[in-house]
DNA sequence: CTTTCTGCAAACTCTTTGCACTCGT
DNA sequence: ACGAGTGCAAAGAGTTTGCAGAAAG
């Protein structure tokens, strides 16, 4: 027995995969609590860290807030706007080029990249 | 009566400015109770954060760790090394280039940014 | 049936804060 | 001497975990 499909795991799969922002554990408790009153915080916690283990869901931490998790899988980047708070996906072709040339010829082999932009999105003007 | 100059604030300005690497509020306390044994943990924050404040120190939040604090101010990056778990400051002219155009075009007014590239140091080969 | 998963609550880590006292200026 | 700063210890926020019972396969 690998890996059991509870009704708790699917409801996280299903508020992860329904939303366009990036909530935070206690938010998905929050919306999860809709369809199954009796979920536990813990129990949320457990779930997304199997999602994360898993490849089905992305740990997204910014400034000194809490993680926040992200349903979209892809390799990508965030925007975070200083007026409406909103994170925005950036994916490609609208996302950043991060060039780290200068840093591979130094010797550095660079596997990932965390970034996030900060500023103003344009439904802020 | 605006700020004072306190042994406690001289000698974390004194761990932070001294050190290369990027320690957590714990670890300079730990640094600074060498100089002021009797230095609090509550005190080192406050005087992170006032360092913070005044533009004399930058936090640096990484993956799911504690927050680092770091006495290079100029706007840079950083690698973190998965093999030694170092942290390089990335200033000019090492530093990735980061392209924004894109989004830019589309109407996103990017003000900073937050970059952390993972991989291998050339020491860690 | 077995083993993973759950709810609950306590524990843990990191950080902030209230209070009375201290000490720069 | 006055108020910003301090030590201490308690409180907060976010996250993890031990345990006994529930339930998926």
């Amino acid at each position: 027995m690998r890996s059991r499909r509870t009704p708790q795991l699917v409801a996280v799969e299903t508020v992860l995969r329904e939303t366009a922002d990036h909530p935070t554990a206690a938010e998905i408790h929050r919306r999860v609590e809709h369809l199954l009153p009796q979920v536990s915080l813990g129990t949320v916690y457990r779930n997304l860290e199997k999602m994360v283990r898993d490849g089905r869901a992305v740990p997204v931490r910014l400034d000194g807030e809490a993680t926040r998790y992200d349903g979209t899988v892809a390799v990508h980047d965030h925007f975070v706007c200083r007026g409406c708070g909103g994170i925005t996906d950036l994916l490609e072709p609208m996302g950043p080029r991060v060039d780290t040339a200068a840093l591979e010829r130094a010797g550095y082999a660079v596997a990932a990249h965390s970034l996030a932009l900060y500023g103003t999105c344009p439904a802020c003007c």
